[in-house]
DNA sequence: ATTAGCACTCATTAAATACGAGTGCTAATC
DNA sequence: GATTAGCACTCGTATTTAATGAGTGCTAAT
C-alpha cells in the first residue's frame, strides 16, 4: 500500500519531532503540531498511527508509549520526506584554514566535521593507484643510505636502509640513474622478480646491496599504498546514551580507536558509491556489525586525478540527517575546490 | 604518631584487599584473612582501623561501611608497603616485535602496554635538542623542490618546496652544497637572521629563491622539534565506573583523544624525574585537573645518546600499583636495550 | 470520515518497608 | 592492659506497594 499524502505529512511530523527531542511522539502532539497544515484530532492521528505502524514505519516502545521511527521509517524519510536544508551560505569560508599538508589538512576535516556535527567522524586519504614519481638515494653516514620516494599525488615516503659495504658518492649517483630508469612510473604491481633481476644484472657487482635497498624501497610503497583512516570526536559516541549501554557503546568507541574495522567500512561504502556520492545507512543497514544501533552517513570527495576518499560520519539512528547531508555535501565541494585550486598538496612526512 | 608494625600490617590488608574488590573492606574480612599471621578478632581490628582513620589512611564512604583508602593511604602503600613484584621474567621478549620506525615502536609500546593492563597508556618519543645531520635538496618536477632533513636521532622530515624560476640539476647541486655547509650540525635556535644573511649573500642572484626554500626547511625542522605523544586503550577508562559518571569520564577522554592537555603532564613529569624514573600520582598529586579521580604512574627511558622520552599509564585509583610499576621498569629496561642495539632507529616520515 | 469520550495499559516516580553489612561501645575475659 | 564477645545503632541497597499520568484503542455520536 502507498503512502498517501496525509500518512506521509504525519509519518514527517513523527520523526521531526522525534529527531528533535528524542522522546516518543503521541498523538496530542502531532495533533496541536502547527508546522503542517494538519489540523485533526488526536483521535484521527491515532487512526492514522495505527496505520503506519501496521506498514512498519513506526513503532511504540511500549504499550502506552507514543511512536518512534522504525529503520524502515527513517529511510522513507530520508529518501523522500525530508528536503534538504538550503545552503545559507554560512560562513563556509572559515571552516578550514589553508594547510598544505594532506594529513593535515585531512586531520583538520575531520576534527571541524566533529565538532560541527556533535557526532563521530573518520576521514580517509584519497585512494588510487600509486605510481612511483621520483626516488632519490642519498647517503647519511658511514653505513646509512636514505631512500626517498616520491609517488603519485606527492606522497613522500623513507626509509633509512643500512647497508655494510662502504659506497662513495659515484656509486650512489650510479644507483640512483638505475632506480629511476627502471621504476618511474611503476606502481607496485609492477614491481616484479623479473624487474628485480634485471637491474640485478645490470647493476653488476653491487647487486647484493641492490637486495637491500630494493626490499627498503618496495616497503616505502607499500606504506603509501595503505590506507590512512583520520578519526575525531569519537567521545561524541558517549552524548547519546539511546546508543545502548556503557559497555556496548565502549565497544564501539574500541573499533573507532583501532580503525582497523573502519577500513571495512569505508570499502564497503566506495563499492556503493552513487551519484551524489552521498550515502545513508541506517540502523541495521550497516555494513559493520556493532553499529546496528547507529546511522552511518558517507560522502566522496574527488581529487582532479580522480582519486577519491571518503568522509564519515556515525552517530545516533536519531541524527540530523538533513544537516549533515547538507554538511557533507558541503565540506566535499569545498575539498574538490581545495584540490583543483593547488593541484599538489603536498604529503611530506 | 608512627604506624606500629600491626598498624601497617592492618593497612596493608585492607588496600590490598580494596584494590582486589573495589568494595569498601571490613573489620571482619581482616580478621579472616589469611595472607598475614595477623589473628585478630573483628573487634580489635575494628579499633585499629578507627586509629588508622583518625591518622587519615582510610575513610567509611557512609557510616555503615567498610573503609577505603585515601589518597594518603594510598600514598603510604606504594612507598613503603607495597614490595614490587619479582620480575619472574615472564616472556617479556615477545611483548615488542622487531619494528624499525620509531613512530611505529613506540605506538606498539603504548598498545601492547595499554592490552597489558587494561589502563589507558601514553607515550612520548624522545626529547632533546635536534641538530641538522643531513640536507637533501632534489627537484622533483619543474616547479616542484623536494627538501629531506635528516636530523639527529634519524629523523626524517620532508618538506615540498614550489618554486616559481625554473632551476636545472646544477643550480640544485649548488645549493645543496651550500645547505649542507651551512646547516649541518645547527639546531633550530642556531638557525638565526644573521645565518641566514650570509648564505643570502653567498647565494647570489638566487637569493629569492633560497628565502623560500629556508622557511621550508626551517618549518621541517621545527616539525621534527614537535613533541609527539602516542595513546593508546583510552577507552579503558570506561572500565572504571568508580571515575565518577559518565560527564566525567567523557571529558576524560576528550583530554586524551586532544593530547595537547597530555604534553602538559610529560612535561610535569620530566621536572620531576628522580634516580628510579618511575613516578606516581595519586588523585590530587596529579598535576592536570580533571585527573584528580584518577592515579597516573609515569616511567622515563633514555636513549645511549641520552634523549629521554615518556612512558605513562593513567587508571583509576584502585590501580594495580605493583604491577603497573613493573611491568614499566621492565618496558623501559627493555626500550633501553633496543636502543642500545640498534644505534639508529629510524623514524621515517 | 471525523471526533469526543472512556476504559485500559504500563513506564516512571515516590513512599514504605525490609534487609544486612558494618560500626562503635561496653563489659567480660585472658 | 590488651583482646574479645555481644549488642544496639546507622545507613545504603533492594523490594514492595501505591500513585501518577501520558498515551493508546475502541466505540458511539456527529
Amino acid at each position: 500500500m502507498e503512502l498517501d499524502e496525509r500518512k506521509k505529512k504525519i509519518l514527517k511530523a513523527i520523526i521531526a519531532n522525534y529527531l528533535e527531542t528524542g522522546e516518543p511522539v503521541g498523538s496530542r502532539t502531532i495533533s496541536k503540531y502547527t508546522d503542517t497544515d494538519l489540523s485533526l484530532s488526536s483521535a484521527t492521528i491515532r487512526n492514522e498511527m495505527a496505520d503506519l505502524e501496521e506498514m512498519g514505519y513506526i513503532v511504540q516502545p511500549h504499550t502506552s508509549a507514543g511512536r518512534i521511527p522504525t529503520d524502515k521509517g527513517y529511510r522513507f524519510y530520508v529518501d523522500s520526506l525530508m528536503e534538504e536544508k538550503v545552503d545559507v551560505e554560512e560562513e563556509k569560508s572559515s571552516l578550514l584554514e589553508r594547510v598544505d599538508r594532506m594529513e593535515l589538512l585531512l586531520k583538520q576535516v575531520a576534527k571541524v566535521l566533529a565538532c560541527n556535527t556533535n557526532y563521530a567522524t573518520m576521514v580517509t586519504a584519497p585512494k588510487y593507484r600509486k605510481t612511483v614519481k621520483f626516488i632519490q638515494l642519498s647517503k647519511v653516514d658511514a653505513d646509512n643510505l636514505l631512500a626517498v620516494i616520491v609517488v603519485d599525488g606527492n606522497i613522500i615516503k623513507n626509509k633509512m636502509i643500512v647497508v655494510n659495504t662502504e659506497l662513495d658518492n659515484e656509486d650512489v649517483l650510479k644507483f640512483n640513474i638505475l632506480l629511476n630508469t627502471f621504476l618511474q612510473g611503476a606502481s607496485l604491481e609492477d614491481i616484479n622478480l623479473e624487474m628485480i633481476q634485471m637491474m640485478k644484472t645490470q647493476s653488476g657487482e653491487y647487486a647484493p646491496i641492490l637486495e637491500d635497498i630494493f626490499s627498503g624501497i618496495v616497503d616505502a610503497i607499500h606504506d603509501a599504498n595503505e590506507l590512512e583512516i583520520y578519526t575525531s570526536g569519537a567521545t561524541n559516541i558517549l552524548k547519546y546514551p539511546e546508543l545502548g549501554d556503557i559497555s556496548k557503546t565502549s565497544e564501539l568507541l574500541e573499533k573507532f580507536e583501532d580503525k582497523s574495522e573502519l577500513s571495512h567500512l569505508i570499502e564497503e561504502t566506495t563499492n556503493k558509491a552513487d551519484g551524489t556520492g552521498i550515502q545513508v545507512y541506517i540502523g541495521e543497514e550497516a555494513p559493520v556489525q556493532d553499529m546496528k544501533d547507529c546511522s552511518i552517513v558517507t560522502a566522496t570527495y574527488k581529487m582532479p586525478e580522480g582519486a577519491e576518499g571518503t568522509i564519515g560520519i556515525l552517530g545516533p539512528k536519531r541524527m540530523d540527517y538533513k544537516k549533515v547531508v547538507s554538511t557533507l555535501k558541503n565540506l566535499t565541494i569545498e575539498l574538490d575546490e581545495i584540490f583543483k585550486k593547488s593541484k599538489g598538496v603536498n604529503n611530506d612526512g
